[in-house]
RNA sequence: GGGCAUGUGGCGGAAUUGGUUUACGCGCACGACUCAAAAUCGUGUCCCGAAAGGGAUGUGGGUUCGAAUCCCACCAUGCCCACCA
């Protein structure tokens, strides 16, 4: 036989599996349901990456492997077309996102079928399709209606260079997520969706899931839980008092003055009736355009100004205070103030050193955390962690934490539970997104007071905020050529009348349409319920005016998805947000459960020689030309050889060799292959046929693809020290390689006189029998040390075990006749002589 | 600064979860085939040592008959988050 083939059988069979739909799922008649999704790409210029290639094939591998073990398998893919990423690639190239969408559209699947997996193509869709996004807007209006969407003004993250605002989880290190530029802080009216709403179920949701821990660990603390007290603090001569957030209410002994943030309610209007009003704003409006980086890199000094003329008062002491202004406190955490105790508190002690303010100790580190000298006015550090208290009058001595509860009670404080999470802001300044589904009506306003409408401020006028009738979807994205981002806090299609001009369908009058778009991540909450509506949008029940309601028994048949894999860099952004919306999906009776993914996978990142794989190292992979040389088979045992599929691997293209010649050896060996079926007695390979059963059994359902590699390489070597190979062993070798190089599989299945696609024959059964031994390997230790090995009996008794090693030679030249302690005997395996 | 990982040959990585360290593959060396090369096949390949033997899982300690695996400290790398009171 000559090399194997390798481009003509993957066009083959390809065209064969579409043509016959291989892989198509019925999916109101399945009978064993098994949702298999894969995180679908954002798709770039440069179409696919190794990196994806990677991540699909794992996903895949695993579809096929459930399809082959009965299960009806969904294996649905689509494109996340739509946001700023896409847009801003466009804006980079000077193309109409449109046209971009369309070309890289196509180089995607084209890409996606070389690969050779297993999807349900008539299932696929894109975020950008308007029979797509009509049920995002749609899913905008079940929000809106259920008080879980609203507009309010607010302080928010503003990217100078993509001219949008973002999401906080869309900042990273004050930096726009996207394209890397500092983020500054804008007040504006914005929507939002009330995702606090599920801070606690989020949370308490995580522990009932099956989700690779550090996705849940990291979703643990963007939720970021803190339990502490709330506190008044009297100002001096006013009724006005400033209540602080804070965790460590035993040290409030040592709170020597008080911080508001310069967003603070009592600093409007002169509240407080400082003396230095002037100063004070001027040091507000300076902090205000500050970029979020600027305020919070660590290494920044911290900046102040104390309001003269006032004090507050400790309730634990009646000290009075000073109260000061600082940017270092944020406006929207805790309450926007703070007791400053910089004895105990880094931020504090920083800025009670830059202004010279009192440093009260009153809290002595004990055990291992006391210091090793005595503390000195030199030599004096702050100090963070518990201990016992000092300075603080009737209750010095006991410690930290009893201290957290007597102090709270003395000055009558309150216990809380405080989240950093926050409402998620979903409205964009960008085109390439689908309209918010609304329109503000003036003469609605002005007739007033009708139950159930909301009104808003827009440029200073007032609107009633009517929602687009269901049967209304979509609200189209109209094709403009002016489709860059204005550089104000409008949105583009705030320039095109023909768009913003509209009725209102509640009083006829005239009215004008939301200009912003929603956020990519609203696209993609959704998606996974979107492939079942999709392979089913052709009848009449898929309105957004009938909602959901056509789909019960389909969602009750697939969902939850059974499998979700994807990449971990999403777990604060697409993964909460999507258990969000799936919650509150069932709050409104539109789903039956709240978890959407039952199991959650999150794979290892494919590097390149030992470096992430960026454009900007210019290193990035496309696999493209490795299938043109290798073939698709190849180089997805070749991803999945190189490690663990959950940590991920380093691709050097040296290695790749070696898989290709293994296949090329699989397909050599067919000639070996007699045509007898049935193994008579003392088949040599029979064993090593059953053992591979279950360890490739076993790793795949663990995701251990790299294993189970190996264990069809060991399979292999053993089958070609043979002169011939019976059918059976073959073509159970091929249906355990299946999963990895469906291809090459299904063209030998074929030759071995299949009708059947290998794809849809069933997993191989072992049987734990045949996997019996008659003797195993005895090692021989002394003292723990390996000195012999022999072969004995499977069931060899502790007696009869020490008498074997007693007589090894090698064992004896140690002991030299030394009389032994003891013997640890652990039957199967070894035998220690403790000496 | 916080959280989570990880650290085993020249390299990617195995190790029945506390029991024979280095499976499988790459690379390398030698050999076969060839006029030659490539491809392919075979043999070998943790380190020191002529051998007997000894030493090795980032470093140092501990628990144990026995530790890559468990505990403590330190070092290094990677990822995520970060003025969260």
């Amino acid at each position: 036989m000559s090399k194997y083939p390798h481009k003509k059988v993957e066009r083959k069979w390809q065209d064969v599996w579409e043509r016959r739909r291989t892989y198509e799922t019925d999916l109101l008649n399945a009978q064993k349901p098994f949702y298999n999704l894969m995180m679908f790409p954002y798709p770039s210029a440069e179409g696919l990456h190794v990196g994806n290639v990677y991540a699909f094939t794992g996903s895949d591998i695993f579809g096929r492997f459930k399809r082959m073990q009965g299960y009806d398998v969904f294996e649905p893919i689509g494109l996340d077309g739509f946001g700023i990423h896409s847009e801003n690639h466009a804006l980079n190239i000077g193309e109409h996102p449109i046209r971009v969408a369309a070309r890289t559209q196509k180089n995607f699947y084209t890409q996606l079928k070389k690969i050779g997996n297993g999807y349900n193509w008539d299932a696929k869709l894109e975020t950008y399709d308007p029979e797509y996004y009509k049920w995002t807007q749609w899913i905008f209006l079940q929000m809106y209606k259920h008080g879980l969407a609203y507009r309010k003004e607010a302080d928010v993250n503003w990217c100078p260079k993509c001219l949008t605002v973002l999401a906080d989880e869309q900042v990273i290190s004050g930096e726009c997520e996207r394209c890397g530029t500092k983020v500054v802080v804008k007040k504006l009216k914005q929507w939002f969706f009330r995702i606090t709403k599920y801070t606690d179920q989020l949370l308490e949701g995580l522990d009932n899931i099956d989700w690779s821990e550090t996705v849940k660990v990291a979703q643990r603390n963007w939720i970021g839980r803190s339990e502490g007290t709330v506190i008044d603090f009297p100002v001096k001569d006013s009724w006005e008092r400033i209540t602080v957030f804070t965790t460590r209410p035993d040290t409030l002994f040592g709170a020597t003055y008080i911080v508001l943030s310069p967003k603070h309610a009592l600093l409007t209007d002169n509240k407080l009736q400082i003396t230095n009003e002037k100063e004070v704003e001027d040091y507000i409006n300076k902090s205000k355009g500050k970029i979020v980086e600027e305020r919070t890199q660590k290494a920044k000094e911290k900046t102040g100004v104390e309001l003269k003329g006032v004090k507050a008062v400790n309730p634990i002491n009646s000290a009075e205070i000073p109260i000061w202004v600082a940017d270092y406190v944020l406006g929207d955490v805790g309450t926007g103030a703070i007791m400053a105790v910089p004895a105990h508190d880094e931020r504090d002690w920083e800025f009670a050193v830059t202004y010279g303010l009192p440093i009260k100790m009153v809290i002595s580190a004990t055990g291992d955390n006391a210091p090793k000298q005595k503390m000195s006015k030199e030599n004096m550090r702050c100090y963070t962690g518990e201990g016992v208290l000092i300075n603080s009058g009737r209750f010095d001595g006991i410690s930290s934490q009893r201290a957290r509860l007597e102090i709270t009670e003395s000055v009558g404080g309150k216990m809380e539970k405080r989240f950093h999470l926050r409402d998620w802001l979903i409205s964009r300044q960008r085109y390439w997104g689908p309209p918010i589904p609304v329109l503000y009506c003036k003469r609605c306003y002005s007739s007033g007071g009708e139950e159930g409408v909301d009104y808003t401020e827009k440029d200073g006028e007032h609107y009633a905020i009517i929602p687009i009738p269901e049967e209304d979807l979509p609200v189209k994205l109209p094709y403009i050529e002016e489709f860059r981002p204005t550089g104000t806090d409008k949105a583009p299609l705030a320039n095109v009348a023909g768009f913003y001009k509209s009725e209102c369908p509640k009083c006829g009058g005239e009215a004008i349409r939301e200009t912003d778009v929603s956020d990519t991540f609203l696209d993609s909450v959704w998606y996974y319920i979107g492939y079942l509506i999709f392979r089913n949008q052709k009848s009449e029940i898929w309105h957004p005016k009938n909602g959901w309601s056509g789909g019960s028994t389909l969602f009750r048949k697939w969902l939850p998805v059974r499998m979700y894999i994807g990449g971990a860099e999403h777990a604060v952004l697409h993964l909460l947000y999507t258990r969000f919306l799936s919650y509150a999906f069932y709050d409104l009776g539109l789903v039956h459960f709240k978890e959407p993914f039952t199991v959650f996978r999150a794979h290892g990142l494919l590097i390149s020689e030992g470096a992430k794989i960026s454009k900007s190292r210019g290193n990035i992979i496309n696999p493209d030309q490795y299938i043109e040389v290798y073939g698709a088979d190849t180089l997805r045992m070749y991803l999945m050889f190189l490690g663990p599929f959950e940590s991920g691997g380093d691709f050097r293209d040296t290695g790749i060799r070696g898989i290709a010649r293994f296949l090329d050896r699989v397909w050599q060996l067919y000639k070996c292959v007699s045509n007898a079926n049935s193994a008579g007695a003392g088949d040599r390979l029979e064993k090593i046929v059953h053992k591979t059963i279950r360890k490739v059994t076993n790793d795949i359902t663990h995701l251990r693809y790299n294993t189970a590699i190996a264990a069809l390489m060991i399979f292999l070597n053993d089958m070609e020290r043979e002169n011939t190979i019976l059918q059976d062993t073959y073509a159970t070798f091929l249906q355990l390689l299946a999963p990895f190089a469906p291809h090459m599989c299904e063209e030998l299945w074929e030759m071995l006189g299949h009708n059947e696609s290998i794809h849809h024959s069933s997993w191989p059964a072992f049987d734990e029998e045949k996997l019996k031994e008659e003797t195993f390997q005895m090692a021989i230790q002394i003292n723990g040390k390996l000195r012999d090995v022999v072969t004995v009996p499977v069931g060899v008794s502790e007696s009869e075990a020490t008498k074997i090693a007693f007589s090894s030679k090698k064992a004896n030249k140690y002991l030299e006749g030394r009389k032994y302690q003891r013997v640890i005997f652990v039957p199967g395996r070894l035998m220690n002589i403790v000496i």
